[in-house]
DNA sequence: CTGAAAGCGCTTACAG
DNA sequence: CTGAAAGCGCTTACAG
């Protein structure tokens, strides 16, 4: 042990790293007391310190570039001032807008947004909600393909306040679970009644094996009986590129009897359809009418015909949500739900 | 003040929520100290304690649903296990499959992954660096566009090592920020050498203002006057989209004698160029060819010639960096800087 | 009005 | 070998 204002991390190489300046030491330079320091700093009047004190600190903790020190104040006032966005899969083009949308709003709060990806699996999932009963966030906003309300329970137990989306509203006792969400099996509905009106009779779905593709078959295969026709579902496991190009593949194996047109339950799949079509020599849509769900960026690039979700702004309103949720008091009214308008985008693929 | 054993958020609500249990809890249901569950939860093997102890505060905490406070451990350990991942733009594909690759690498080790979106703005890049000043992560992976290693410095001697994407190695003194990149000037000369060999004579580029666009105009630049043709840049603010289209209509509105084929700085800037040149009825690339870079995955789905980067390489190789330079004695060497091989994509539009 | 003290939940060095 | 105590950096209730 030689000087105690050596950092430990220092080791043999001597000044490069420098210590973290505390509030100790501003007092210390100052000849005030710690919690002077803090008051000061944390205050924007302070009429228990004289003027020229409080200038003084000021002029120290700005030369010494104070920082307060984030792990300390988030134990000392249990907030951690950070919101978690939990989402299935980071590379699907329509999370990052969702997550902008959520930033949008918690950054002007003075809320940071930390993102969890559970790779769209219940282990991923199960690992967010441990992750953040540790405390590490104030609120939640999350895409859960696996998890209902009895497993979120425990969260929203430990007054963590939470916002599904793509759900609809089901009941969560009087927990602070709210849901932002578009009405998914008329989102369904509407793009099958297009479908149809286009002039298709057999049209199959394309659906993933969790998340919203219930709902959104649920709407597709009312309209298709309705219209006296038969439902035809073809689910693979994910949302993904790879999972859609293997269903069409399935699906163009049929034959002659293949449908005129492909619902994919969302855009990644809907692209892996085209590709899948396009290889095997088809044209879209004069061969095949394919059409997904989301519109995300690259469907308005590729003239993919599918259904607009507002990312940006169901992030927004459910940050929205989970800010009055934290605001005193803001814990004690029972879930709602939010319902934001989706749009059917009509393009080239069909 | 009624019972202490109520938490002060629930309002009068009653027993909705509970409160966090902690280890103190735990000591006290199992008749131990405070200290010997922080010891039984940490160690596998606690040869000071009584298996039959050991045994009892593991099943209490169990029963109890422990979990460790995750600012509590921080501020104790002077450790966040968390890595932040500094980025322009999370909405450019480019940067989600980056921030998969690091995560890849973090999450196995036990770190998590923090994402800043800096806008691609300085003002962005500064409120990153004060924001990781408050001791928020033990390390960085970042793309800055302005900030240089003076700037730099403050954190890396903080002790809080970096590295740097996209960047040629610049001296770094003996602080510990590292580079992980690939050629970006040799990488656009062979792209520019490739359009060259298409018959190409009038090739622009489109540039952003910002970033690793003056390297890739260099690479650009060589080649042109090589072979003995006149560089052609055009400028626009950002990489995006809509800068890349604006960009192409100004090149466009040049009449007769535009270019053959427009080189982008990025592929977001290609795609912007290629709806604006379609959008003019040019046919691409037969009146004008498009090449990117970046192989973002629209690229493949539009047949953009573009220069592929391995981002999920890079975020990877830049995590295993800092995760290097975590462990002790790590931070003793001076910066490094690790390259990665980029590839030319050729496809269909140039 | 002013300043020292308690304590958030945890880890670890240290005294019995 | 065992258990109580110190202390990370901060905020805020409380005693002079």
């Amino acid at each position: 042990m030689r000087s105690s204002t050596q950092t430990p991390r220092s080791g043999g190489g001597g000044e490069r790293f420098n210590p973290r300046t505390t509030q100790k030491d501003i007092a210390l330079a100052a000849g005030v007391s710690q919690a002077a320091v803090s008051l000061v700093l944390n205050k924007s009047e302070t009429p228990s310190v004289p003027d020229a004190t409080r200038a003084r600190i000021l002029k120290f903790a700005g030369e010494m570039g104070y920082q307060p020190h984030h792990p300390a104040r988030m134990l000392r006032r249990a907030r951690t001032m950070a919101l978690a966005c939990v989402v299935p899969d980071i590379t699907n083009p329509f999370y990052p807008g969702l997550v902008r949308g959520v930033q949008s709003v918690a950054a002007p709060a003075g809320y940071d947004v930390l993102m969890f990806d559970t790779d769209g699996r219940e282990e991923g999932e199960a690992r967010a909600v441990s992750w953040l009963l540790q405390g590490r966030a104030d609120g939640v906003v999350g895409t859960f393909f696996h998890l209902r309300v009895p497993q979120l329970s425990t969260l929203a137990g430990q007054s963590v306040p939470i916002v599904r989306l793509e759900s609809r509203y089901k009941a969560a006792g009087d927990l602070p679970i709210d849901s932002v969400y578009i009405d998914n099996a008329e989102a369904s509905a509407a793009m099958t009644r297009y479908l149809i009106e286009r002039g298709h009779r057999r049209i199959a779905m394309i659906l993933a094996e969790v998340g919203p593709s219930r709902q959104r078959a649920l709407g597709y295969a009312a309209v298709m009986r309705a219209a006296g026709l038969v439902p035809d579902v073809v689910t693979d496991s994910r949302y993904s590129e790879e999972s859609g190009a293997r269903a069409m593949s399935e699906i163009l194996a049929r034959g002659r009897d293949r449908p005129t047109a492909v619902f994919c339950a969302n855009d990644m799949l809907a692209i892996g359809a085209m590709v899948s079509a396009r290889s095997a020599g088809l044209s879209v849509p004069d061969d095949i009418a394919i059409a997904g769900f989301d519109d995300i960026p690259a469907a308005k690039l590729l003239g993919l015909t599918t259904v607009r979700q507002p990312e940006f702004d169901l992030g927004a309103l459910a940050a929205r949500t989970l800010l009055e949720r934290l605001q005193p008091g803001g814990l004690n009214s029972r879930g709602q739900s939010r319902e934001l308008k989706f749009e059917v985008m009509t393009r080239s693929s069909a």
